[in-house]
DNA sequence: TAGAAGTCGTGATTTTATTCACATTCTTTA
DNA sequence: TAAAGAATGTGAATAAAATCACGACTTCTA
C-alpha cells in the first residue's frame, strides 16, 4: 500500500483531494480534457503550483494539450486509494457529532462512518444518519477494524478518550475540539479547531486590509 | 482598529487565537508566569516558533523568568480586539448550520452569530441556539452591520448566496462548501472543507508512515 | 503545411516558515 | 553576594512552499 515515491510535499499532499472532487466533477460533467489554468481558477490554487503538485507524480498531462480527464481521474483514484474503504468511527454524538453524522461524508469518498459513541445512555441504540450509537464503555471492543476516528467530545473529555482510542489501535484523529492532545509518535492528529479558525478570519480582517496584499 | 505594525507572518496570524486561548486558561488557573516550553506543550507547536511569534509583537517576556501570564493576557486580548464584537451572520441552518448554532463560539471570544437565514420557510421565525432564523430572501435587509458570514449552504448555493453576501456588505466569509468560491478581491474567504481534512488525514496514514518522519 | 496559439514540466528564484544555537539577562539558592 | 540554572530574543541557517519564466511540444487554423 505505501510503496509510493516518497517525497510528495505534505502541502501537495493536502491539496489532492481537492483536485480528485474537482476532476471528478468535470468527468461527470462529460469533460475530455483541463488545463492547469482552468483547474486554477476552479479550486482556487496558483497554475503553476498545480502542474507543480501533478509532476511530482510524473508526467501526467501533455504539453499544449493539458491533462485528459479520464486518465488524471482514473489516475488519482488510485492515488487516494479510492477504491479501499477507510472505516470511520465517531466519539460523541453532540451537536456536531450529529451534525457530521448526517453529513455525507461519503460521495465519491473511500471513507465511511461505521459506528458512533456517546457517553449519554438515552443516544445509545439509536441510529444516527444511518449509523449506530454505541455506548462509549463498548470503545474498545467494537473498535478492533478502524484506523480512523472523529473526535468530536467535550474537550475536557478530549485526552482521555484519545487515550484510549490509541490503546484500541486507532491510527488517525480527527480532532474538533479546541484540545490540543498528546498521542504517541505513531499517531496522526489533525485538528480543525472551529473558533480559531472564526477568530483568525476576524483578526485578518481587521489586521490586514486586502487590496493591497496577498 | 488597523494601525497596526505590519508584518505578523500569516503562519503567525492563525496561531494567535490558539496562544490566547491557552494563556486564557492559565490565568483561571491562576497561573502567574509560563514559559515558551511549557506554551510549547500544551499547543503542539515549537518553543523557538512560540518566542520567534511572540517576538513580532516585542519583547513580551522576560529572559531567564518567561511571560507574565496577566501581561500576555492583556496584551492579547488588545491584539485580537477581544473587546469588540463581531457580529457574525450564518446562511444555511441544515445539520452542520444547526450543531454551529448550538456550539458556543462566544466561550470568551470576541465574535457572536446574530442571525441566521434559511431558504426554508419551516425553519423560518424559528429561534436555534437563541438566534433567530430569516428567510434568506431578507438577506439583503437584514445584513446591514455584519461583515463576517458562516457558509454551511448545500454547495450548489454556495456561489450564488456569495454574492449576495458581497453584494450586502460582507468581508468575511467562513466557507464549510465544498465549493470554491468566488470573491472580489476585497473579501477574504477561509475554507474548511471537512472532506478533504477527512481525506487527506487518511492519505497521510496510508503514504507517510510516521516514526520516521515529521 | 506552416505559422500562431496554447500548455506542460521544470530549473531557478523568491518567499515564507521553522528551527538552531547562543549571548544576555533574570531568578533562585546557599 | 556569588554562582548556578532558567529562559528570552534573535541572527543565522535550514527547510518548505510558491512562483517565475521559458524551452519543448501539441493542437489549431488558414
Amino acid at each position: 500500500m505505501s510503496t509510493d515515491q516518497h517525497k510528495i510535499p505534505q502541502a501537495t499532499a493536502k491539496r489532492l483531494p481537492l483536485y480528485y472532487r474537482f476532476i471528478n466533477n468535470l468527468h461527470h460533467q462529460g469533460k475530455l480534457r483541463v488545463s492547469s489554468k482552468e483547474l486554477s481558477e476552479a479550486v482556487k490554487v496558483d497554475s503553476a503550483t498545480i502542474r507543480r503538485d501533478f509532476s511530482y507524480f510524473g508526467a501526467l498531462g501533455k504539453k499544449g494539450y493539458g491533462y485528459n480527464v479520464e486518465y488524471l481521474l482514473s489516475f488519482f483514484r488510485k492515488t487516494l486509494d479510492q477504491d479501499e474503504l477507510t472505516k470511520v468511527a465517531l466519539i460523541g454524538v453532540g451537536n456536531l457529532g450529529t451534525a457530521f453524522l448526517h453529513y455525507n461524508f461519503m460521495k465519491n469518498n473511500n471513507t465511511k462512518i461505521e459506528m458512533a459513541f456517546d457517553a449519554d445512555k438515552g443516544k445509545v441504540g439509536e441510529e444516527v444518519g444511518g449509523v449506530s450509537v454505541y455506548h462509549i464503555d463498548q470503545l474498545e471492543d467494537m473498535l478492533k477494524n478502524t484506523d480512523v476516528a472523529i473526535l468530536t467530545v467535550p474537550s475536557s473529555e478530549a485526552q482521555n478518550i484519545t487515550e484510549r482510542l490509541v490503546e484500541a489501535g486507532v491510527s488517525g484523529i480527527l480532532n474538533f475540539t479546541p484540545a490540543r492532545i498528546t498521542v504517541p509518535d505513531h499517531v496522526r492528529v489533525h485538528h480543525i479547531d472551529l473558533s480559531v479558525e472564526l477568530q483568525s478570519l476576524v483578526y485578518f480582517l481587521k489586521h490586514y486590509p486586502l487590496d493591497e496584499e496577498e
